[in-house]
DNA sequence: CCCGTAATTAACCTTTTCATTAAATATCTG
DNA sequence: CAGATATTTAATGAAAAGGTTAATTACGGG
Protein backbone atom coordinates (compact mmCIF):
# COMPACT_ATOMS: atom_id res chain seq x y z
CA UNK A 1 0.00 0.00 0.00
CA UNK A 2 3.12 2.10 0.17
CA UNK A 3 3.13 4.67 -2.59
CA UNK A 4 6.27 4.75 -4.49
CA UNK A 5 8.37 7.71 -5.46
CA UNK A 6 7.25 7.79 -8.47
CA UNK A 7 3.49 7.83 -7.47
CA UNK A 8 4.29 10.42 -5.47
CA UNK A 9 6.41 12.51 -8.15
CA UNK A 10 3.05 12.12 -10.60
CA UNK A 11 0.49 12.74 -7.57
CA UNK A 12 2.53 15.99 -7.11
CA UNK A 13 2.48 16.96 -10.97
CA UNK A 14 -1.26 16.48 -10.80
CA UNK A 15 -1.35 18.47 -7.59
CA UNK A 16 0.54 21.43 -8.98
CA UNK A 17 -1.20 21.10 -12.51
CA UNK A 18 -4.89 22.11 -10.29
CA UNK A 19 -3.62 23.66 -7.65
CA UNK A 20 -4.81 27.44 -7.43
CA UNK A 21 -2.22 28.54 -5.02
CA UNK A 22 0.51 30.55 -6.57
CA UNK A 23 3.65 30.03 -5.41
CA UNK A 24 4.01 33.33 -4.02
CA UNK A 25 1.43 33.29 -1.29
CA UNK A 26 2.62 30.09 -0.44
CA UNK A 27 5.95 31.20 0.10
CA UNK A 28 4.83 34.73 1.34
CA UNK A 29 2.88 32.98 4.13
CA UNK A 30 5.94 30.87 4.89
CA UNK A 31 7.41 33.87 5.76
CA UNK A 32 6.20 34.71 8.70
CA UNK A 33 7.29 32.86 12.26
CA UNK A 34 4.01 33.03 13.50
CA UNK A 35 2.55 31.42 10.72
CA UNK A 36 5.20 28.71 10.67
CA UNK A 37 4.61 28.16 14.26
CA UNK A 38 0.75 27.56 13.66
CA UNK A 39 0.88 25.23 10.80
CA UNK A 40 3.50 23.29 13.08
CA UNK A 41 0.75 23.39 15.43
CA UNK A 42 -1.19 21.88 13.31
CA UNK A 43 0.96 19.14 11.68
CA UNK A 44 -0.59 17.61 14.56
CA UNK A 45 -3.61 17.62 13.73
CA UNK A 46 -6.83 19.62 13.69
CA UNK A 47 -7.11 22.49 16.31
CA UNK A 48 -9.55 25.50 16.87
CA UNK A 49 -8.96 28.97 16.20
CA UNK A 50 -9.15 29.40 20.08
CA UNK A 51 -6.49 27.16 21.30
CA UNK A 52 -4.31 27.91 18.10
CA UNK A 53 -4.06 31.75 19.21
CA UNK A 54 -3.74 30.73 22.69
CA UNK A 55 0.15 30.60 23.04
CA UNK A 56 0.80 33.90 21.44
CA UNK A 57 0.12 37.29 23.04
CA UNK A 58 -1.24 38.73 20.27
CA UNK A 59 -4.84 39.14 19.88
CA UNK A 60 -7.35 36.59 18.43
CA UNK A 61 -8.35 38.85 15.07
CA UNK A 62 -4.49 38.90 14.65
CA UNK A 63 -4.46 35.37 14.46
CA UNK A 64 -7.47 35.29 12.63
CA UNK A 65 -5.48 37.57 9.99
CA UNK A 66 -2.96 34.99 10.02
CA UNK A 67 -5.14 32.09 9.18
CA UNK A 68 -6.56 34.04 6.63
CA UNK A 69 -3.12 34.15 5.02
CA UNK A 70 -2.92 30.86 5.80
CA UNK A 71 -6.30 29.81 4.17
CA UNK A 72 -5.77 31.78 0.84
CA UNK A 73 -2.01 30.21 0.28
CA UNK A 74 -4.06 26.90 0.30
CA UNK A 75 -2.11 25.92 3.40
CA UNK A 76 -4.87 25.61 5.69
CA UNK A 77 -8.94 24.55 5.13
CA UNK A 78 -11.28 25.36 8.33
CA UNK A 79 -14.12 23.11 9.38
CA UNK A 80 -17.40 24.72 11.39
CA UNK A 81 -18.43 22.55 13.77
CA UNK A 82 -21.43 24.50 15.83
CA UNK A 83 -19.83 27.85 17.07
CA UNK A 84 -16.21 26.49 17.06
CA UNK A 85 -13.88 26.41 13.39
CA UNK A 86 -11.55 23.72 13.25
CA UNK A 87 -8.51 24.09 11.00
CA UNK A 88 -6.23 21.48 9.38
CA UNK A 89 -3.03 22.07 7.71
CA UNK A 90 -3.41 21.39 3.86
CA UNK A 91 -0.14 20.48 2.99
CA UNK A 92 -0.28 20.21 -1.01
CA UNK A 93 0.91 23.87 -1.33
CA UNK A 94 4.17 22.97 0.85
CA UNK A 95 4.73 19.83 -1.58
CA UNK A 96 4.17 22.83 -4.50
CA UNK A 97 7.42 24.82 -2.57
CA UNK A 98 9.58 22.00 -1.77
CA UNK A 99 9.09 21.30 -5.78
CA UNK A 100 10.15 24.53 -6.48
CA UNK A 101 13.27 24.63 -4.40
CA UNK A 102 14.05 20.92 -5.18
CA UNK A 103 14.18 22.05 -8.91
CA UNK A 104 17.93 23.41 -7.74
CA UNK A 105 18.88 20.39 -6.10
CA UNK A 106 21.12 19.57 -8.86
CA UNK A 107 23.00 22.78 -8.69
CA UNK A 108 23.44 23.25 -4.59
CA UNK A 109 24.69 19.23 -4.97
CA UNK A 110 27.14 20.45 -7.10
CA UNK A 111 28.27 23.68 -4.49
CA UNK A 112 27.98 21.21 -1.52
CA UNK A 113 30.12 18.40 -2.94
CA UNK A 114 32.99 21.48 -3.74
CA UNK A 115 32.65 22.13 -0.29
CA UNK A 116 32.82 18.63 1.13
CA UNK A 117 36.17 18.60 -0.88
CA UNK A 118 36.88 21.76 0.48
CA UNK A 119 36.46 20.57 4.06
CA UNK A 120 38.22 17.19 3.47
CA UNK A 121 41.19 19.47 2.43
CA UNK A 122 41.07 21.49 5.40
CA UNK A 123 40.17 19.11 7.79
CA UNK A 124 42.92 19.93 10.36
CA UNK A 125 42.01 23.61 10.53
CA UNK A 126 38.19 23.73 10.20
CA UNK A 127 35.95 24.43 12.39
CA UNK A 128 34.42 21.56 14.13
CA UNK A 129 30.70 21.37 13.97
CA UNK A 130 29.11 20.72 17.75
CA UNK A 131 26.40 18.69 17.17
CA UNK A 132 25.60 17.67 13.41
CA UNK A 133 23.28 14.59 14.00
CA UNK A 134 19.84 16.18 14.34
CA UNK A 135 19.40 19.51 13.68
CA UNK A 136 17.40 19.30 10.49
CA UNK A 137 14.39 17.60 12.65
CA UNK A 138 14.69 20.57 15.46
CA UNK A 139 13.67 23.06 12.78
CA UNK A 140 10.20 23.09 14.56
CA UNK A 141 10.44 26.86 15.10
CA UNK A 142 8.12 29.22 16.90
CA UNK B 1 29.71 13.37 15.82
CA UNK B 2 26.61 11.15 14.44
CA UNK B 3 27.65 11.62 10.78
CA UNK B 4 26.77 8.63 10.05
CA UNK B 5 23.26 10.09 7.62
CA UNK B 6 25.35 11.54 4.63
CA UNK B 7 27.99 14.04 4.23
CA UNK B 8 25.39 16.32 2.96
CA UNK B 9 23.94 16.28 5.98
CA UNK B 10 27.10 17.17 7.87
CA UNK B 11 27.58 20.12 5.77
CA UNK B 12 24.07 21.50 5.86
CA UNK B 13 24.29 21.50 9.34
CA UNK B 14 27.53 22.99 9.80
CA UNK B 15 25.90 25.23 7.74
CA UNK B 16 23.03 26.21 9.21
CA UNK B 17 24.49 26.39 12.58
CA UNK B 18 27.42 29.32 11.09
CA UNK B 19 24.36 30.90 9.44
CA UNK B 20 23.03 34.07 9.83
CA UNK B 21 19.80 33.73 8.04
CA UNK B 22 16.49 33.68 9.23
CA UNK B 23 13.90 31.63 7.66
CA UNK B 24 11.38 34.47 7.86
CA UNK B 25 13.81 36.23 5.49
CA UNK B 26 14.58 32.95 3.32
CA UNK B 27 10.84 32.23 2.98
CA UNK B 28 9.68 35.50 2.50
CA UNK B 29 12.41 36.38 -0.01
CA UNK B 30 11.18 33.55 -1.96
CA UNK B 31 7.58 34.64 -1.74
CA UNK B 32 8.26 37.32 -4.53
CA UNK B 33 7.95 35.63 -8.59
CA UNK B 34 10.61 38.46 -9.43
CA UNK B 35 12.92 37.39 -7.20
CA UNK B 36 12.39 33.71 -7.58
CA UNK B 37 13.22 34.09 -11.46
CA UNK B 38 16.58 36.22 -10.73
CA UNK B 39 17.49 33.15 -8.50
CA UNK B 40 16.81 30.45 -11.15
CA UNK B 41 18.14 32.56 -13.55
CA UNK B 42 21.32 32.86 -11.01
CA UNK B 43 21.12 28.91 -10.91
CA UNK B 44 22.60 29.12 -14.16
CA UNK B 45 25.43 30.46 -12.94
CA UNK B 46 27.62 33.84 -11.99
CA UNK B 47 25.44 37.00 -13.71
CA UNK B 48 26.48 40.74 -13.82
CA UNK B 49 23.20 42.93 -11.97
CA UNK B 50 22.69 44.24 -15.56
CA UNK B 51 21.94 41.13 -17.16
CA UNK B 52 20.00 40.01 -14.50
CA UNK B 53 17.50 42.96 -15.12
CA UNK B 54 16.94 43.04 -18.51
CA UNK B 55 14.50 40.56 -19.04
CA UNK B 56 12.10 42.78 -16.84
CA UNK B 57 10.14 45.90 -17.18
CA UNK B 58 11.36 47.67 -13.86
CA UNK B 59 13.89 49.54 -13.41
CA UNK B 60 17.23 48.46 -12.37
CA UNK B 61 16.80 50.04 -8.89
CA UNK B 62 14.22 48.17 -8.41
CA UNK B 63 16.16 44.83 -9.33
CA UNK B 64 19.12 46.49 -6.99
CA UNK B 65 16.18 46.40 -4.56
CA UNK B 66 15.52 42.88 -4.84
CA UNK B 67 19.03 41.49 -4.68
CA UNK B 68 19.56 43.14 -1.97
CA UNK B 69 16.66 41.05 -0.13
CA UNK B 70 17.76 38.15 -1.44
CA UNK B 71 21.41 38.94 0.08
CA UNK B 72 19.95 39.60 3.22
CA UNK B 73 18.69 36.29 2.86
CA UNK B 74 21.74 34.88 2.31
CA UNK B 75 20.78 34.17 -1.01
CA UNK B 76 22.82 35.68 -3.01
CA UNK B 77 26.15 36.97 -3.14
CA UNK B 78 27.80 39.56 -4.82
CA UNK B 79 31.26 39.58 -6.46
CA UNK B 80 32.66 43.32 -7.78
CA UNK B 81 35.20 42.99 -10.79
CA UNK B 82 35.90 46.52 -11.79
CA UNK B 83 32.61 48.45 -12.23
CA UNK B 84 30.77 45.17 -12.96
CA UNK B 85 29.15 43.35 -10.01
CA UNK B 86 28.52 39.45 -10.71
CA UNK B 87 25.93 37.85 -8.69
CA UNK B 88 25.88 34.28 -7.38
CA UNK B 89 23.01 31.70 -5.85
CA UNK B 90 23.94 31.02 -2.11
CA UNK B 91 21.86 27.94 -1.85
CA UNK B 92 22.60 26.86 1.48
CA UNK B 93 19.46 28.94 3.11
CA UNK B 94 17.36 27.41 0.32
CA UNK B 95 18.99 23.89 2.36
CA UNK B 96 17.24 25.39 5.46
CA UNK B 97 14.14 26.31 3.78
CA UNK B 98 13.48 22.90 2.41
CA UNK B 99 14.54 21.31 5.58
CA UNK B 100 11.14 23.33 7.34
CA UNK B 101 9.22 22.13 4.95
CA UNK B 102 10.29 18.26 5.02
CA UNK B 103 9.76 18.53 8.84
CA UNK B 104 6.53 17.96 7.65
CA UNK B 105 7.11 14.88 5.37
CA UNK B 106 5.58 12.32 7.20
CA UNK B 107 2.42 14.33 7.82
CA UNK B 108 1.87 14.52 3.81
CA UNK B 109 2.86 11.41 3.03
CA UNK B 110 -0.16 9.80 4.73
CA UNK B 111 -2.02 13.01 3.17
CA UNK B 112 -0.56 11.63 0.29
CA UNK B 113 -1.29 7.87 0.77
CA UNK B 114 -4.98 8.62 0.79
CA UNK B 115 -4.40 10.94 -2.33
CA UNK B 116 -3.08 7.73 -3.96
CA UNK B 117 -5.99 5.75 -2.54
CA UNK B 118 -8.54 7.85 -4.17
CA UNK B 119 -6.85 8.60 -7.43
CA UNK B 120 -6.77 4.50 -7.89
CA UNK B 121 -10.08 4.18 -7.38
CA UNK B 122 -10.97 6.78 -9.99
CA UNK B 123 -8.60 6.33 -12.24
CA UNK B 124 -7.61 9.52 -14.41
CA UNK B 125 -11.23 10.13 -15.49
CA UNK B 126 -11.60 12.96 -12.40
CA UNK B 127 -10.61 15.94 -13.12
CA UNK B 128 -11.36 17.51 -10.16
CA UNK B 129 -9.05 15.91 -7.19
CA UNK B 130 -8.95 18.93 -5.07
CA UNK B 131 -10.34 18.15 -1.61
CA UNK B 132 -10.64 14.37 -2.55
CA UNK B 133 -8.38 14.46 0.35
CA UNK B 134 -10.95 15.91 2.82
CA UNK B 135 -9.31 15.60 6.11
CA UNK B 136 -12.18 16.55 8.05
CA UNK B 137 -11.95 14.38 11.08
CA UNK B 138 -8.25 12.55 10.17
CA UNK B 139 -6.18 10.91 12.68
CA UNK B 140 -3.41 12.32 13.76
CA UNK B 141 -0.53 10.58 15.61
CA UNK B 142 3.03 12.12 14.36
C1' DC C 1 -34.79 35.07 25.87
C1' DC C 2 -30.41 36.37 27.67
C1' DC C 3 -25.83 35.65 28.33
C1' DG C 4 -21.36 33.88 27.48
C1' DT C 5 -18.24 31.96 24.15
C1' DA C 6 -16.05 31.46 19.30
C1' DA C 7 -14.66 33.83 15.75
C1' DT C 8 -14.83 37.42 12.29
C1' DT C 9 -15.27 42.13 10.60
C1' DA C 10 -14.53 47.09 10.87
C1' DA C 11 -11.86 50.94 11.62
C1' DC C 12 -7.62 52.52 12.43
C1' DC C 13 -2.54 52.94 12.94
C1' DT C 14 2.36 52.04 11.92
C1' DT C 15 5.89 49.77 9.40
C1' DT C 16 7.39 47.42 5.35
C1' DT C 17 7.34 46.42 0.61
C1' DC C 18 7.67 47.46 -4.12
C1' DA C 19 7.97 50.52 -7.46
C1' DT C 20 9.34 55.09 -9.53
C1' DT C 21 12.67 58.97 -11.06
C1' DA C 22 16.70 61.74 -10.23
C1' DA C 23 21.16 62.11 -8.37
C1' DA C 24 25.45 60.13 -6.83
C1' DT C 25 29.40 56.97 -6.94
C1' DA C 26 32.71 54.29 -9.11
C1' DT C 27 35.08 52.68 -13.00
C1' DC C 28 36.50 52.07 -17.71
C1' DT C 29 37.96 54.24 -22.05
C1' DG C 30 39.15 57.47 -25.74
C1' DC D 1 40.21 64.86 -18.29
C1' DA D 2 35.65 64.09 -20.43
C1' DG D 3 32.27 61.07 -21.19
C1' DA D 4 29.99 56.66 -21.16
C1' DT D 5 28.71 52.64 -18.38
C1' DA D 6 27.44 49.92 -14.11
C1' DT D 7 25.29 50.17 -10.04
C1' DT D 8 23.60 52.19 -5.84
C1' DT D 9 21.45 55.73 -2.97
C1' DA D 10 17.95 59.26 -2.05
C1' DA D 11 13.52 60.93 -2.08
C1' DT D 12 9.00 59.83 -2.81
C1' DG D 13 4.53 57.45 -3.02
C1' DA D 14 0.99 53.83 -3.19
C1' DA D 15 -0.26 49.57 -1.42
C1' DA D 16 0.17 45.67 1.63
C1' DA D 17 1.32 43.62 6.02
C1' DG D 18 0.74 43.16 10.77
C1' DG D 19 -0.96 44.70 14.79
C1' DT D 20 -4.60 47.01 17.92
C1' DT D 21 -9.48 47.72 20.02
C1' DA D 22 -14.40 47.84 19.47
C1' DA D 23 -18.36 46.08 17.32
C1' DT D 24 -20.73 42.23 15.13
C1' DT D 25 -22.21 37.68 13.87
C1' DA D 26 -23.33 33.12 15.21
C1' DC D 27 -24.12 29.54 18.39
C1' DG D 28 -25.14 26.94 22.76
C1' DG D 29 -27.15 26.44 27.07
C1' DG D 30 -29.44 27.70 31.23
Amino acid sequence: MAVDKTRHRYIVNHMVKYSINSLDAVFSALGDGTRRAILARLAEGETRVTDLAAPYEMSLPAVSKHLRVLEAAGLVTKRKQGRVIYCSLQPQPLMGAADWIAFYRSFWERKFDALASYLDKTADTSPKPANADDQGKEQNDG
